[in-house]
DNA sequence: CAAGTGCCTTTATC
DNA sequence: AGATAAAGGCACT
């Protein structure tokens, strides 16, 4: 199946799939590889044109946030030199719609880890408690059910290389398990409330909420703040906060929670309702800078 | 090459 | 309330 991309629809699968925001797709002979629920389906996009397989149009059109009207995100999240830089340079670049579960397991195991260490431990938990799936003559794992995880034991767990992640997986599993926390429902919340919901799950603090609503749930007013968001605060928007609040923040690598409240806080503020994009380019912008 | 630092933090404990 | 420490282990320099 093919789509053609218009001039209005701008889109880089490439970028969509490397700036970090999801961690088990593989790049093989030329076509991006993913696991979404029990099916395999690849795709590659060459200049405007989107091919895939295994896989129908309407699901990559959500997958892949195509939905959203991204000159329109753009122009709005471009309020500085410093957004419009990075919006220029990496224009194509689309918040995903994952499945919420993968993502919130994801960014509960992301928590202190880098990127690759992070597409490890996913894929190591795959391949113990998830499905194999042969596709083309290639081998992949489907993410593991809530059930799957919640009867883990945790020494099973820790050897997927989680270490104290293993716990709050292995509590978080059971929560969804026992249908006593609907994670489906956090789509039809506002923001606040999807994220207050999310923040009684073990594991989830404030950073991995904000993730998980951007991500997954299509909150895009959520401004995640990790330690690259923190530095580039720091460095470009130091101007917007009291020299006494950004000399503490610098002093630490991560913020408390009160600090993390304020920095969200402003991004959601300054950069408005699309303000998870501007996060997700201004991030990918500054690792890019190395 | 070994050792040190950093990592898309959260929680428990003062 | 607010600061501080502890918690795997891997990847990069």
């Amino acid at each position: 199946m093919k789509l053609l991309l218009s001039h209005s629809c701008p889109f880089n699968l490439d970028i969509t799939l490397c700036c970090g925001q999801v961690f088990r797709w593989n790049k093989i002979g030329g076509w991006w590889f993913g696991v979404t629920g029990e099916k395999v389906f690849k795709i590659r996009q060459i200049g405007e044109e989107l091919e895939f397989v295994n896989v129908d149009e309407d699901f990559v059109k959500n997958y892949f946030g195509l939905n959203d009207d991204l000159p329109k995100i753009l122009s709005q999240i471009s309020k500085d030199k410093h957004a419009k830089t990075a919006a220029e340079k990496f224009k194509g670049l689309r918040i995903l719609r994952q499945d919420p579960w993968e993502c919130l397991i994801s960014y509960i195991c992301a928590t202190y880890k880098n990127i690759p260490a992070i597409e490890k431990m996913l894929f190591n938990l795959s391949r113990k408690f998830g499905e194999k799936v042969a596709f083309e003559g290639l081998e992949f794992y489907t993410f593991p059910t809530p059930a799957s995880l919640a009867k883990a034991n945790k020494r099973e767990l820790q050897e997927c290389g989680l270490g104290y992640r293993a716990e709050y997986v292995l509590e978080t599993a059971k929560r969804v398990h026992n249908d006593d926390f609907h994670l489906e429902n956090l789509k039809k919340l506002s923001y606040e409330k999807a994220r207050s919901e999310l923040l009684k799950l073990p594991g989830v603090g404030l950073k991995v909420a904000d993730c998980v609503s951007l991500f997954s749930l299509g909150k895009l007013e959520a401004f995640p703040v990790d330690v690259w968001i923190k530095r580039i605060i720091v460095k470009y928007y130091a101007s917007h906060f009291e020299s006494e609040f950004v000399k503490k923040i610098s002093l630490h690598k991560s913020p408390g929670k009160s600090e993390y409240e304020k920095l969200s806080l402003f991004g959601r503020r300054y950069f408005g309702e699309y303000a998870g994009y501007a996060q997700e380019y201004l991030y990918h912008y500054e690792r890019m800078q190395r």
